[in-house]
DNA sequence: ATTTCTGCAAAACCTTTGCAAGCCG
DNA sequence: CGGCTTGCAAAGGTTTTGCAGAAAT
């Protein structure tokens, strides 16, 4: 059992009575919640907390590794007319996206004959290999 | 040799000037390109454009399949805490994300000593399944 | 005591919308 | 012609920023 204190320990952070309160709420959700959702749980326990203040610790939550960001392409809208079947590496620094063939990652077939859960009905399938890029590796 | 009028009659879309040079420009554009940089190079060729009309376009080449999004969930950011090595179902329609186990997907070691193009060093993949979920199928 | 954090308000994006004039079929 | 499209301007939603006072180590 590992008390948010010593989350903050482990990475690094500051322990402030706001954060503990969302590392509570994010913790009480599951699922996949905006900032706003989040404000909206905090709130009721916290009155008084700042819209910025959550985006901020958000922030500091994801840098450090309390938090993971579901996607990292939430900024604006990327389009491609790339035909052949690909997927992507993402730099998780520069936020930078390259093609790779699926043949050449080896993601083939995913789908083949699978049954999803919940009656879910696939399409097709996006792999995201998140990493850091030569350029960010030499910087 | 398939002109802009052939891809617009085979997706059900009229032709206009606009229509066509915002395609041709995206098909010299390589990469994942955002609305602000299509813009920039189709005013070098219809300088009077508006940027309403690129993302009025944009978004008919989505939905008619002329174009494909990058990621679903350019909206607004979502973060997770599942501890768990999961991947994600999301739906196309109402764009909703529901977690499967990683064993479950069957989408394993994938970057099992794989050395990717470019010296891109990996530290972990996130594959999407993208489809209907049961609601939006009933619907 | 010093550094970091919070809350507020304003600003900065990014994207959508309503409307009048113009174009497509 | 009738309906869809464009360009403009204004609005909407999301996220960031600067700053003074408060809290953390």
């Amino acid at each position: 059992m590992q008390t948010f204190r010593d989350v903050c320990e482990t990475h690094g952070i500051a322990v402030t009575h706001q954060r503990q309160v969302l590392y509570e709420v994010m913790q009480g959700m599951d699922g996949h919640p905006s900032p706003e959702e989040i404000y909206a749980q905090v709130r009721e326990k916290i009155p008084s907390i700042s819209l910025a203040t959550v985006y901020k610790n958000i922030h500091l939550f994801v840098e450090s590794g309390v938090l993971r960001e579901v996607s990292l392409h939430h900024g604006s809208q990327r389009v491609e007319m790339n035909e052949r079947e690909h997927h992507h590496l993402v730099c998780s620094k520069c936020k930078g996206i390259t093609d790779i063939d699926a043949e050449e990652l080896g993601a083939n077939d995913l789908l083949a004959g699978k049954q999803l859960p919940g009656g879910f009905m696939a399409q097709r399938y996006a792999v995201d290999v998140i990493g850091i890029c030569a350029n960010c590796q030499t910087a």
